[in-house]
RNA sequence: GGGCGAUUAACUCAGCGGCUAGAGUGUCUCGUUUACACCGAGAAAGUCGGGGGUUCGAAUCCCUCAUCGCCCA
């Protein structure tokens, strides 16, 4: 064995990780091998475009704590990893690199050539983020890999479609959607991103046809729409307008004469109480023209452009036409007044540039019946959110639900499976069809194929089922993994991926009982990561902490540990690169904890022992395995992570390794055998119990311990049965005497802490303990005590004055005198003590205050009551020893 | 406008009806006894955002206000 004092990730990593996936660790057993019990986790697929942030890295990091730990406890664990192919991003990076490499758009290049381009790129770069992924240490099932443009999976998309179409759940039809001019293609309301700004509210005069030389003033933040504007509404009981309800205005520059309505959703309180109506490119406006048949007038190009309809401003873009119609209105004195205001603009998620409403031939999916079994599926808890509050906008969603537009005017994507006859009737179909076949219905030849693609949510809320083989219902896994136990994601993806994930499971899966439909048991929706101040971290911000650079400096088991140390469940972390430290100096502790356990392995172990010491860490051992278990059962990886961290610091390095020292030096052979027996059982829980936080560094070290001790592990750590508790138990007796103990040696390190006697001079010290219990406890240890507090003699009895020249500390129950000698100073423990004892009086003063409440003593718990009774002794006598000892100074 | 979250030690966070309100970092003091200086020992440090209420008892439950952040319209 050859190991350094300091833990060096780097040199390990890359090893283990390949020993395990040589090893087929990431894979579930063969079918029938195995226990029978899945485990599945479906990883989010990033985007091919994607590199590792760190909501990925702790997103990662999660879903493989759970995987490794379910793996641990027998269970046939699969967790699927893959990336979705993410449309606009992807044609986006690509359009760039093809126009800066050869000059060309991708309407020169032509669709075949573009698309060809694509995949090289995705053949080129598509594999970053998961190579990442690895780095972080998931033990994903590398051989299930999936792609969302994958045969099988592009396969899926189109039954998808099919069958939605066939049950008449999708249609084609002129809808107002949501138009990005920059990248020219529909995007549906999941993709805007709302941003407050400071605008301007315009006020425009539109002149009234029964009366010359009088207006309806109507307030505006998009003056320029009112080329489109075919209507002004009001609000029915509004005074100010009520004879004008049923006449007319007419519309400047375009001289068109558009009628005053009364619409009960007109707010007379905002702006003139008077609206205008610009059906074709406003959706509250679109609903209202729909109500009062009014014209449905498109003034834009899809490049965000003027077009002919609107006159003289034709070919203008959507900036200088505002300019223009204000000019041009104050030039008439139609512009009444102009207001300074903030509001909310919408932008597109991906271009950032406004988004336009327009009306426009899209593809639809009727989402109320899909959304009812999903609303379902959590009234019934067949599906769980975790935190639970996130269900709350689960279905504030769902039961809000508009029909979604799915057709996007790209050309990376799944194309939309649906072929024209020359009289542009539809048809749909799973196979190729080819032009110039007779339409399966009309029997008119088929002229083209529709030219767009699906939106990339149309084959990731397939992901659960399609990557397991759907829609072959007759797949092995599909049969053997479906439905999955644990998603874990973002809370942003709620609408856009988890709840069509959810749909799909019950729109798709319908020969499976309605409580195994939904694809996946729990949701966990992880922190988002924000940086130290806040802020979201964002690569336009450039706050971000690059997780590679992180897992370079300090491991990816550092990594791991600090972001889950750092996450409480649930809520937002804050981080800066020096949190890190902390989980690094943990990787440090247990290395260097193990390396002791396996420098002292020369020599017999026993494992059953009863020395107070092995017993104690044994209780506390056998405490921890039950908690962490149960926090990992319940997602509650903070606590667990915690939990072992006390765990392994302060009882095993701070106390245990320390009592064991004198023994394993010691001439005790059996002292020395059941120590090291201890030793090594509980290193080895500790490596298990860790193993799915800090992956890495416990497989390396249960290797060299078994290489040490000599014996073949039956399994790598990943593969090994988590640990089980079988052994060690709760032991109140070891754990209470213990405590004594520790009592007893804090007492003496606190001596010399603050007399500043030093940590190394040997000195005496006499215990005054009244209790006998507690002094036969003390007596007993007194060895170890006197070993681990660096004495030279410690003489424990029931009473006794102090002795000239000494020092105390008192703990809760006895006295500890530390003879110092002269010319000692006292001052700090002194002050130590009077701080103690007015801790103690304003304690004592609170329990009896509550003990001399009669409706406390009457109504409390009588177990509470009870206490504070104790207590109160206690701190009666805590109280003595210390005015005593203060008095004697 | 609606919803959600946060406000606890100098900093970052736990605790969510009854432990002397905890941890990590930082600070101060001391310390190289066969793991670890990415260490050990000890100490100091908090009117638990303000106000009101419920309760025998509130950091914890309710109401309200304030500040910050996120989501939705």
């Amino acid at each position: 064995m050859d190991l350094s004092t300091r833990y060096n990730p780097s040199e390990i990593e890359e090893t283990i990780y390949a020993q395990w996936d040589a090893a087929g660790a990431f894979q579930p057993p063969a079918p029938g091998s195995g226990s029978g019990k899945t485990f599945t986790v479906m990883i989010p697929p990033p985007n091919v475009t994607g590199v590792l942030h760190m909501g990925h890295a702790l997103n990662g990091t999660v879903q493989d704590i759970v995987v490794r730990h379910r793996r641990k406890l027998g269970f046939d664990t699969l967790w699927v990893p893959g990336t979705d192919h993410a449309g606009i991003a992807t044609q986006a990076v690509v359009e760039k690199k093809v126009y800066a490499e050869e000059g060309k758009t991708r309407k020169e290049m032509g669709r075949e050539a573009f698309l060809e381009r694509v995949w090289e790129w995705k053949e080129e770069h598509g594999n970053i983020i998961l190579n990442q992924f690895k780095r972080l240490g998931c033990s994903c099932d590398w051989t299930r890999t999936a792609f969302t443009m994958d045969e099988n999976l592009s396969h899926a998309v189109r039954v998808a479609f099919v069958d939605l179409w066939k049950r008449g759940l999708i249609y084609r039809g002129s809808r107002l959607i949501n138009w990005d001019c920059v990248l020219q293609t529909a995007i549906s309301d999941d993709e805007i991103e709302y941003q407050k700004r400071k605008g301007k509210l315009w006020y425009l005069r539109y002149p009234l046809t029964t009366k010359p030389g009088s207006f309806i003033v109507v307030a505006t933040t998009r003056p320029e729409t009112m080329l489109g504007d075919s209507g002004v509404a009001v609000h029915p009981d509004d005074p100010r307008y009520k004879d004008l309800i049923g006449t007319t205005c007419r519309l400047p520059f375009l001289d068109r004469e558009i009628p005053i309505v009364a619409d009960e959703g007109v707010d007379a309180e905002y702006g003139t109480g008077a609206v205008k109506i610009t059906p074709a490119h406003d959706p509250a406006d679109y609903e209202r023209g729909k109500r009062h048949g009014l014209a449905e007038i498109n003034i834009l190009e899809k490049d965000g452009k003027i077009n002919q309809a609107g006159g003289s401003f034709a070919g203008l873009t959507r900036e200088a036409a505002r300019k223009q119609v204000i000019e041009q209105l104050e030039a008439l004195d139609l512009l009444e007044k102009i207001e300074d205001i903030e509001h909310n603009i919408s932008l597109s998620d991906r271009s950032k540039s406004p988004v336009e409403p327009m009306i426009s031939e899209q593809w639809f999916v009727k989402m109320k019946p899909l959304a009812e079994p999903a609303i379902e599926a959590l009234d019934k808890g067949w599906l769980q959110f975790r935190p639970e509050r996130w269900g709350k906008v689960y279905l504030h969603w769902l039961n809000n639900v508009h029909d979604w537009c799915i057709s996007r005017q790209l050309w990376w994507g799944h194309r939309i499976p649906v072929w024209y006859d020359e009289d542009d009737v539809p048809s749909a179909s799973i196979e190729d069809l080819a032009l110039g076949d007779p339409h399966p219905e009309t029997g008119k030849p088929l002229v083209r194929q529709d030219p767009d693609v699906l939106d990339t949510w149309a084959s990731s809320w397939l992901w659960p089922m399609a990557t397991l083989g759907w829609p072959d219902k007759g797949s092995v896994d599909l049969q053997r993994f479906y439905p999955t136990q644990f998603l874990s994601t973002a809370p942003e993806i709620i609408y856009l991926w988890v709840a069509r994930m959810v749909m799909a499971g019950y729109a798709f899966m319908d020969e499976l009982p309605p409580e195994q439909r939904n694809p996946f048991a729990t949701c966990y929706l992880h922190a988002t990561v924000l940086d130290a101040k806040g802020k979201r971290m964002s690569k336009s911000a450039g706050n971000g902490i690059d997780p590679l650079d992180m897992i370079e400096q300090y491991g990816a088991d550092a990594v791991r540990y600090s972001l889950i140390l750092l996450t409480k469940e649930g809520q937002d972390v804050k981080l800066a690169p020096d949190r890190f430290e902390q989980g690094s100096r943990f990787c440090n502790k247990i290395w260097n904890a193990a390396r002791f356990v396996m420098m002292n392995m020369a020599g017999e172990r026993q494992a059953d022992s009863r020395f107070l010491e092995d017993r104690w860490i044994a209780s506390r051992l056998s405490a921890t395995i039950g908690e962490v278990s149960a926090a990992l059962n319940e997602y509650r990886f903070n606590d667990a992570a915690t939990c072992l961290y006390r765990f392994v610091w302060n009882d095993f390095c701070d106390w245990y390794v320390e009592l064991v020292k004198s023994r394993l030096m010691g001439d005790d052979a059996l002292s020395a055998a059941c120590a090291r027996g201890t030793l090594v059982r509980v290193i080895r829980d500790i490596l298990g119990l860790l193993h799915p936080f800090t992956p890495y560094i416990t497989e390396t070290l249960w290797q060299q311990l078994h290489e040490v001790i000599g014996e073949t592990p039956e399994q790598a750590l990943i593969l090994a049965p988590w640990p089980d508790g079988a052994g060690v138990q709760h032991d109140g007796e070891a754990e209470r005497e213990m405590g004594l103990l520790q009592e007893l040696v804090t007492s003496v390190r606190r001596v010399r802490a603050l007399t500043m006697v030093g940590e190394r001079k040997r000195l005496e010290a006499l215990v005054v303990a009244p209790r006998e219990d507690e002094r036969e406890v003390l007596l007993r240890y007194a060895d170890t005590a006197q070993a681990l507090a660096y004495l030279d003699r410690l003489e424990i009895v029931d009473k006794a004055t102090r002795p000239p020249g000494s020092a105390v500390s008192v703990a809760a129950g006895f006295e500890t005198f530390v003879t110092l000698g002269q010319d000692v100073d006292l001052d700090g423990l002194r002050d130590v003590l009077k701080g103690r004892l007015a801790k103690a009086e304003k304690g004592l003063a609170q329990v009896q205050g509550k003990l001399g409440n009669a409706s406390f003593v009457e109504r409390a718990d009588p177990e509470v009551v009870a206490a504070e009774g104790e207590r109160a002794k206690e701190l009666e006598h805590e109280i003595v020893l210390l005015t005593r000892n203060i008095d004697g100074f």
